[in-house]
DNA sequence: TTTTTTAATGAACAATGTTCTAAAAAAAAA
DNA sequence: TTTTTTTTTAGAACATTGTTCATTAAAAAA
């Protein structure tokens, strides 16, 4: 029966053309400006057959962000390559924000923009697996960290929370373009210094 | 002469009562649900009309946006209570999260949305006043907790930088809805705790 | 070849921000 | 008071958006 697996796989071809164009479209143009009439046109579809690989626009930029997140795993693996753990901390650190300064609209995707959770909220999932992992991961990290005395202990998960965050804020703040509306010179600069600040206050205290 | 000065204090009535339309519709339904004709209609005005005092929606927001700096400043306002540089930091902080956690439409708008931000570009205007302003305040202060060696002298900007990312970063996670998704269980009590982490590798530096 | 299932389309809907022309209202001039 | 001018308001219209649904075309099964 080589006919249905045949179906099958022109249906995730369809299904990974809408992606790609999708993806392709928001790089260039932003969320907004990618219309599913754009996507279908690029892959010469009409616009509702795109509603038989997808539930709605949600989905589709859920998907992108789901992905998105391989492409930070693959980035933040290479921090393993350090033995100990609060050289590794600092390198996921460093890693988390070269992520997303090289791919500020993935990164806008991922963690600031509604679409991907609104699709959850839909599914009424309140797990947002990708999310938990990495958080799970630098915990992880973390504790290790806290393990060998290398920080002083307190608990895992508000510090955990408190160094994303810090990361977060140092990106978000120039990807939403508040960094350069203050006057920063070179805001990629300012956020590497400030996260060297930031490490040598983990590593002495 | 009083006919031209009523006139003019009509218009600016009328501005006002769209202002104060579009901020109650903003924090009810949020930025996308605030449409033009739904101002219009509870101001029991045409749409066409509000194009006579604002360009488009993106100024309308832009001055909700201004205004709620005020507001902010007016919370800001109460760390000055402190005469020791490090304690007046350290409240900033606290204050800054709290009117986040308390006001969290107003933050989104001033911090993260992009709508203020593109009527700045439209304006060809380089200058965000309000968030220099904010920024300028922020950096004098820590400008007097190295003064007084209450914290070890390091670049000025980068250190300021750093800690508006932290309190940025603490609430946009929450306010982005990334907080409860990953499995906190309170983010506002993570937050606190987060933040009392940072507070004391500042003072202990 | 005929029937059934699957896929794709095109038209349509409601809603959006925005613009433009015409009407109404108000103020100024006569 | 009447006429002219200016200002304000409204209504219709446009292009676009996400999305749905009945219909057509295509493919697979019988």
């Amino acid at each position: 029966m080589g006919v249905s697996e045949r179906r099958i796989r022109e249906r995730l071809d369809a299904r990974q053309s809408i992606l790609a164009t999708a993806r392709e479209l928001f790089l260039l143009k932003g969320f907004e400006a990618t219309t599913i009439r754009n996507i279908a046109e690029k892959i010469e579809y009409s616009p509702s057959t795109i509603y038989q690989h997808f539930k709605d626009k949600n989905e589709i930029f859920y998907t992108i962000h789901s992905e998105s997140f391989a492409e930070l795993v693959r980035y933040l693996n290479a921090s393993e390559m350090h033995k100990n753990p609060m050289d590794q901390l600092i390198a996921l650190g460093q890693i988390y924000i070269q992520f997303a300064l090289e791919n500020p609209e993935l990164y806008d995707l991922m963690f600031i923009m509604e679409a991907p959770i609104d699709f959850l909220d839909y599914l009424e999932d309140a797990n947002w697996t990708e999310g938990k992992m990495a958080f799970d991961y630098l915990k992880s990290v973390i504790a290790n960290c806290i393990q060998q005395g290398l920080i002083k202990e307190t608990d895992l998960e508000s510090l955990s929370y408190l160094i994303w965050s810090t990361v977060h804020g140092l990106v978000t703040i120039s990807i939403r373009k508040r960094g350069l509306k203050i006057g920063l010179s070179d805001p990629d600069t300012i956020i590497q210094r400030s996260f060297a600040i930031f490490s040598h206050l983990l590593v002495k205290s």
